[in-house]
Order: C-alpha cells, then sequence, then structure tokens
DNA sequence: CTGTTAGCGCATTCAT
DNA sequence: ATGAATGCGCTAACAG
C-alpha cells in the first residue's frame, strides 16, 4: 500500500470494506458500532481494520459533522510562565475526550492574532481559548467569529464574553493572613511594577485581610519592577525606614528570593525574625531559595482545565457568560514554617 | 446566516458564488488566483467574499489535496525548559508559512504517545516533531508511520531518522576555551546528574578543550543534581579539596547560580578570583544571577526552527536523515567578563 | 472565459 | 442485514 514516492498511502474504508467483501456503507456501520450489522460481519471488518491499522479520516467527518474536534489556543505570552500551566491543563482537559489543541502564538502582536484568527477559523476549530499576558482586560474578539471563545488570564472587556482569571485579591488575602494566623503583626509589602492589575489586585486583598485583623501595614506598598534585584533592594528600603518589621509579603516568586537573599545578607533570619511569603509557587524559583519560599499558588492548571471545560459546554450549545476566577492556595514551606 | 442555534453558519463557496451570480468553480478559481477568470468576474467575487468574511474550508481543500497543513508536535517535557523554546522556534518556522501545530504532551508516557499519535494521524497531519526531555537516544516511531518525523532534543535510536539536537561536546569545548582565553589555568567542573548523556557530552567537551592547550583540570568532574543546592555544595568541595581555582565550569545555570553564591559567601570575588560559566542561558536563572553569569546558549529556538525546516523539507517529498546538531554560543556577561 | 462533471472519504438515508 | 445512492465543501479536468 505505497504511493510512488515510496510512503505508504493512507488506509481508507473503502480498502477495508473491500477486503471484507462488503460495501462501504456496511463497513462504515460496523465500525462505528451501530445496530443492524451482523456479529460475524462486524467482527470481520473490524479483524481487516485493525490489520490494516485503519485510522479514520477524522477531515472527511468533520466535514459532513460540521465539527472538527479540534479548538484554538491562542496565546501571548508562550515564553511566560503563565501560558505554560495554562496550555497543559487545557490539554490535559482536552485529552481526556478526543479533541486536539492547535497552538498559537501571537507575541502580543494584533496582527498576528489576525492572522492566527484566520487560519484557525479556516481550519473550521470548534471553539478558541485566547490566553492574555497579563490580567488587564483585553479586548473581545468580537460576535463576529463563527465559533465560542474562552478568554484565560486575561478576561474579555466584554462581560458577555467567558472568562476565567486568577482571583488576585483572594491571593493577596490569603498571603496575609496566613502571616496573621502566624502571629505577624509588622508586615510589609514589597511587589512588582504598580500599572500590573495583578499587583494592585493583590495589594488589595493585603489590605483588606490586614483591616479585618484591624493590623496597620507596616508603610506603603512598595512597588517596583518583578525582579529579584527589585526584591532585595525594596527590603532594604523597607528595613532602613522601619526595622522593626516581622513579615514581607512579596509581590512574586522572582521578588521574594531578592528579599530572602538580602535578608540572610543582613543577618535577619527567617522566618525568626522575619516570615517572607512569595505568589505564583514558581518551581524554578522555589527550588533554589533559602529557606524553602513559602507562596501562594495561582492554580493556573486547574485555570487552563477550567477554561477547556466551559469551551467544550460552550461548543455543545450551551449558554455560560461571565467571570470565573480561579481560588488561589497557600503552599506552606520553610520561609513562614515552625514559627 | 444564523443556524437554529444563534451560532451563524460557516459561509461556504456556494454562498459566495450564488451572490456573485457565478458557478462555484468560477467562484474557487477567482479566489485561488487562477487565470482564465475576467478580471471584472474576479473582482466581483472577491468582494462578495469580503463582505461576506468567507473563509476557504481547508478540510474539504485537504480532503482532496492529501495534505492538510498542520502538524503534530509530540512533546515530553512541556513543563520542562527545553521543549518550550523548541516549540516557539517550530511554530515560528512553520507560522510564516501556512501550517498549524497540533500540540501533544505524552509526559513521558508510552501509552500517552500512543494515543496522541493516533489522533493526529487519524487528523492527518502531514508530519510529525518529537521532542524528548533529555538528549539521551529514544526510541524511533518506526516506519510504519504514514507521515515523515524529526526527532528534536533527543535523536531517535534510528539513524535512518531525521533529529536535531544540541551540540552538547562543542558546548563544553566553547566554554572552557572561553575561560582559556581569559587566562584561566586552574579550572574545575561542576556538573549535574552523570546519568545524562548532555552531562557527559559536556564534561568531554571540556576535557578537549583542556587537553588541546595543555591544561590540566583541577580534579574530577564532581557530578551530582542538576539543583542550586548541588552547586553550592559541589563548588564548596572543590574549594576544600584544592582551594587554588580561579575558574568553574557549571553543568547548568542552575548550579552556576548555586556556585555564585556559594562562592560570594565565603567571600571569594567573581570574576576576579574565580571566573564562572553556566549552559543553557535561562533567563530566570540568569536574570537574579550577582554577577551576572555568562552562560552557553544551546539555541533550542535553532533547533525547533531546524526541526520545522526539515520536516517541512521530507513532507515535500525530499529525502533527508542523519543526526543535525544545533551550533551553542557563548553569551559573556559579568560573571567572566572584565578579567 | 465560464460552467458541468467527477471525485476526495465518510456517514447517512433509503431501498432491497 | 446489506448495499446503492446522496451529499458535505472544495478543486481539477474537461467541455462549451
Amino acid at each position: 500500500m505505497t504511493t510512488t514516492d515510496g510512503r505508504p498511502r493512507p488506509v481508507t474504508l473503502r480498502d477495508v470494506a473491500q477486503l471484507a467483501g462488503v460495501s462501504v456503507a456496511t463497513a462504515s456501520k460496523a465500525l462505528n458500532g451501530k445496530a443492524e450489522v451482523h456479529p460475524d460481519t462486524r467482527r470481520r471488518v473490524q479483524e481487516i481494520a485493525d490489520r490494516l491499522s485503519f485510522t479514520p479520516n477524522s477531515l472527511a467527518r468533520a466535514i459532513t459533522a460540521g465539527q472538527t474536534g479540534t479548538v484554538g489556543l491562542l496565546t501571548h505570552d508562550l515564553e511566560g510562565r503563565f501560558s505554560l500551566p495554562i496550555l497543559m491543563g487545557a490539554e490535559d482537559a482536552f485529552g481526556a475526550g478526543s479533541t486536539s489543541v492547535f497552538l498559537c502564538d501571537a507575541r502580543g502582536d494584533a496582527i498576528r492574532e489576525q492572522h492566527h484568527l484566520r487560519a484557525l477559523l479556516g481550519r473550521r476549530v470548534d471553539g478558541l481559548i485566547v490566553v492574555g499576558s497579563t490580567t488587564d482586560p483585553r479586548p473581545s474578539l468580537g460576535t463576529d467569529v463563527p465559533v465560542p471563545a474562552v478568554y484565560a488570564y486575561a478576561p474579555s472587556v466584554d462581560p458577555r464574553d467567558a472568562s476565567v482569571v486568577p482571583d488576585n485579591v483572594t491571593a493577596g488575602r490569603l498571603a496575609a493572613e496566613h502571616l496573621l494566623a502566624l502571629g505577624r503583626r509588622r508586615i510589609a509589602h514589597v511587589s512588582g511594577d504598580a500599572t500590573y492589575a495583578a499587583a494592585q489586585d493583590r495589594a488589595t486583598g493585603v489590605a483588606q485581610a490586614l483591616a479585618d485583623a484591624g493590623v496597620e501595614p507596616v508603610g506603603p506598598v512598595r512597588y517596583g519592577s518583578w525582579s529579584e534585584a527589585w526584591g532585595r533592594a525594596g527590603v532594604t528600603a523597607v528595613l532602613d525606614a522601619d526595622p522593626a518589621v516581622d513579615a514581607v509579603v512579596c509581590g512574586s516568586d522572582q521578588i521574594a528570593r531578592g528579599v530572602l537573599d538580602a535578608l540572610r545578607e543582613r543577618g535577619v533570619r527567617v522566618p525568626a525574625d522575619v516570615a517572607v511569603i512569595g505568589f505564583d509557587n514558581w518551581q524554578p524559583m522555589i527550588a533554589g531559595s533559602r529557606p524553602a519560599l513559602t507562596s501562594v499558588d495561582m492554580n493556573f492548571e486547574t485555570m487552563g482545565r477550567r477554561a477547556a471545560t466551559r469551551l467544550s459546554a460552550l461548543v455543545a450549545g450551551q449558554q455560560d457568560a461571565g467571570v470565573e476566577t480561579i481560588e488561589p492556595r497557600v503552599v506552606v514551606r520553610a520561609s513562614t514554617a515552625g514559627d
């Protein structure tokens, strides 16, 4: 069964039918478990199909069915650390069924997004997952797109769209509440770039938790950049302004890593003197931290799974709109444990 | 143009043809730039197509063409840091044309790999890129797979397959040569897990370069794990055994990071006293290093691009086999600069 | 230049 | 229980 160039030509249903001595229609029914086929015939057909390792051409099937069993995942942050777990979660949720994922990286470029969108629609994807690079709301693809879409990480500005986003306010609350539960009362906050919604939301959550507990924060939130260098600088500024600090909430694990390093170099003991907590629970950063870093995990993989599940529902014709938030969780390690 | 459920039904070529008052065939020729179509007709058809935002159904096209313009990317290490840049490179190289990528993560599980393989073949991908999780050779998919495949990162054991792998021997050479060029002669080597081909290959390269220069290595290669903790422990052992060291080759950026931290804490100046070089040029690790870390970049993105390019050639019917290695490059930063 | 015909691989009536 | 016929959206070969 080879073509001129030596590559085997895909086995078609007709090949199977011919060898089994039945019509294509019968073969189809036999393989798809339709009733009204003689058991013997069915067995025979299935055997032949196996022997030829017949793989039904899902394109031909899709052309009539109107469903391709494929979805497009349009990301803007493939190298970043957010979209990857989301992608894995989605791939996981779909993989259980029989949906395949087209991956496209638009790299924050609207033109490229349009290009990929056309390609995906041409391939007749059943739906789309759009992953943003920040938690700031992004423009909707609009209602003229002929397939349903779910927005992950960055919500759509249009509330009629379905979005799945991390709950940064709760994340901030959880971080602060964890520190409060340890008895800490002199809590400072070193965060990242103030222009990010994520930074603002986490700060809001921290402030809420402190207010609920009747605890004054130590100084204002110190915004900077999402880097270790800023973590070192930021915590130095905090301690220089007011040395009586017993805990630091850090805007990200990278910042926390910097904070840990600076504290150690100042001779401040963690967690005995100062407890430290980060956000994202990002393994590469966590792994090398001394001591091991407590961090708030945003559950990105769950986010990907939820996005996939909601998209499946939309594809199946169900109505579903609005922003869904994913609950974060605190992963406790040495930097706050053993108070 | 909506179905009962409110979703717009995809516009077909027939819709366009009807509105334009021509036959489907003519519309097809007009839109595909075939000759023998009256300019006026072509314009009219194109206008209508635009107005209806007609997107040709590439499935229907593929069914006759025998080519789908899709490839499968089967990875075993989606969360790792190797497959991501490879994937980006491939996506980049394909994206320029009009090939879309199906992404599947088998997570090192052969069963899952088979499952995904069936799904991909059912979708009639034109080819496959198989990405391994280590540089150790992996089993071939075999010749019964009806489409060409290119193996990336982990080569296929079968030399008749096309593979693209990092050149770890050269990487080791480059690292050592860089240090030698700086005048360093007392060079130690702290590496990762000795069971990895990557660790062995890099060690081979380092040894070759030293031998070529007539320089004795300081002590044996110290193997451990690919972690910062081992970097700290390993360099401590090195210095305790022989303090007269002026450079350390580190098996990975993570190890290098640990080495840098331990050196700083011992009061050893980098690079004045000891120069340090890592492998992979992995941004998250590099970003926080003090001083900034010189590292050998394995050019994974290039690897992805090459894999994509070779696969395209195979799909086009060209013959191409054998293992291709990707040249690494040294990215010089403060940990070795300003000698 | 344009339209008619045929066929890709499969699922689905509708006859037999 | 089985098979012949039809159609999905599109392209290619041929006829007008």
